[in-house]
DNA sequence: CGGCATCCTAGTTGATACTG
DNA sequence: CAGTATCAACTAGGATGCCG
């Protein structure tokens, strides 16, 4: 079948394009990409690699990129109880993406600091 | 000179690069770039482009933006006034990375729909 | 035309504590 | 270990109306 995918446009209000990117960008969704890029992780793993992250805030970005299919929750029945993480394949096909926009972020990140600060000095100094 | 850019990790709490990146991923960002990516153009051109962007937030992500040195804002002193916004040149190297973004979004948007669509029917039909 | 001021709501995030 | 429950902000976002 062909491809038929271009109905999408971010322009548009309403477009679940516009949803899936806002996903992509939200607070914890790239952060848990990145951890998960090199493997499963477990739980506490990821916890202890994404700076400030709650359990919360970590079981809800979790649970909601599973549900996107974009990584598989898998349930080790043993004692004490094992969880682990990983990307699925649609799941690795963001991690170019997204680190792109990482590389981006910390390549320009002093730039735009003094951009602000220069901003600021003009503006009420 | 040389970059010494790599002490921003995205993964450390409180790194700015982190708070770049997320600024990056905000809900109007993306669109606000994608609609300047050919030239100048107008506020209320702007907020057509952008489908559901009310005035405050377009003003507001504008400012933002114009603090970070990613775009400039230029007043004509006319009657009617007009203003125009356009990507300063640091602003043009984001485009690439958020092309990407939008790429990936609107070519995996129907996966991902049908994702949850599964997920759905699995865990409360 | 291009905003700013004001008010308001609603969803997100966080701290803390507790459980299978 | 891997979460859940509860509660308390916080604040991004939206509706409306006025001004230079």
């Amino acid at each position: 079948m062909d491809t038929e995918a271009q109905d999408f446009d971010v322009m548009t209000l309403g477009c679940p394009s516009r949803v899936i990117m806002q996903r992509l960008g939200d607070k914890w969704t790239p952060l848990v990409f990145l951890a998960l890029k090199d493997g499963p992780r477990r739980f506490s793993h990821l916890r202890n690699d994404i700076g400030g992250v709650t359990p919360k805030v970590l079981t809800q970005t979790l649970r909601s990129l599973e549900r996107d299919g974009l990584l598989n929750r898998t349930i080790y029945p043993e004692v004490p109880p094992r969880v682990e993480y990983e990307l699925t394949e649609l799941g690795h096909t963001v991690l170019g993406p997204l680190e792109v926009i990482r590389a981006w972020s910390q390549d320009h990140a002093s730039l735009i600091l003094q951009a602000r600060d220069d901003y600021d000095e003009r503006n009420d100094a």
